[in-house]
DNA sequence: TATAATATGGTCAAGAAAAGTCAAAGTCAG
DNA sequence: CTGACTTTGACTTTTCTTGACCATATTATA
């Protein structure tokens, strides 16, 4: 029951994405908007609410001549540990708890050693070098970052 | 799917170059501006926006009668990894400049495809969310971190 | 040989063609 | 009537295209 724009779009996007098979849109913003009659930035506004990361979406877009916006699907495991430890996670962490949530994951699997590794030295505080109530809002968006990532299996 | 004629150059550049097997391409400016429909100075653009020394490729040139431009593809070497790209890239780094570096890293099989998105993903401006001097700074530091391990794991 | 003409490629800045951001104003269910 | 969601539009940023002018190498000519 679409009963706005952004429902419209976001349902037009979707039957897209299905029925191209592939996973994948690529439009251009301007031009959606016309077919709908919309401000441009109302496709932003759909985009940035209903087709995020935790929906399952990655979007990357370009801007200038020939620019266009990408919407692929992935498939994010709703079963995964990964996730549960993303939602988890809050907005700060602290040195310590990050190596161990890393350690776990390396042990149980989810992550290789050699990524471990590399994202226990990007998180060591000596890297984020800035004071500390920042530092581990920081630290908790870079792990965020890469669990997304990991919790999305694509190819 | 290129939209504009920069990226067609770029793909048409880049299939040469492998279909050449030699990792080399010489051409004429003037020449391949006319190919394409596009003036010269386009030429320049493209290979200044996507054949810089970050993305692995040299280019030389030569003006006057019998003038050239000639790109080549380069390797990191295995020894001065990361020193190399520290003596190219600075203390700051910006989102795209990153992003050519980890597409070359992955394409010459540095790092996985995995490991590559998730840094990516981790070194995006709304991920590394501070301001802009120190951002750059950031972004150069966690690669770098990245990087130790990479290097270290010279298999 | 010195000089002029010709043939290339290089630089830079203006303007166009996208997409992004943000906050104010509107809508609507509870 | 309040809070969450939506719509709008002014302003920003990024990327691409074009063209006028510049620099340099080779070739023809005096």
């Amino acid at each position: 029951m679409p009963n706005n724009i952004s429902d419209i779009i976001e349902q037009y996007l979707k039957r897209i994405l299905e029925e191209s098979g592939l996973d994948m849109v690529e439009i251009q913003r301007s031009e959606l908007a016309e077919q709908f009659h919309c401000v441009p930035s109302q496709i932003n506004y759909v985009i940035s609410t209903r087709f995020t990361i935790d929906h399952g979406y990655i979007v990357e877009s370009k801007r200038g001549g020939g620019g266009y916006i990408r919407i692929r699907r992935v498939k994010l495991d709703r079963e995964h540990l990964v996730l549960e430890v993303l939602r988890s996670l809050g907005d700060q962490i602290n040195q310590a708890t990050s190596e161990a949530l890393l350690e776990r994951l390396y042990r149980e699997n989810w992550i290789t050693r050699r990524e471990a590794q590399m994202l226990q030295n990007m998180l060591r505080r000596e890297v984020l070098a800035v004071d500390l109530p920042l530092r581990d809002q920081l630290r908790a968006k870079l792990l965020y970052g890469a669990l997304q990532v990991i919790a999305a299996h694509r190819d």
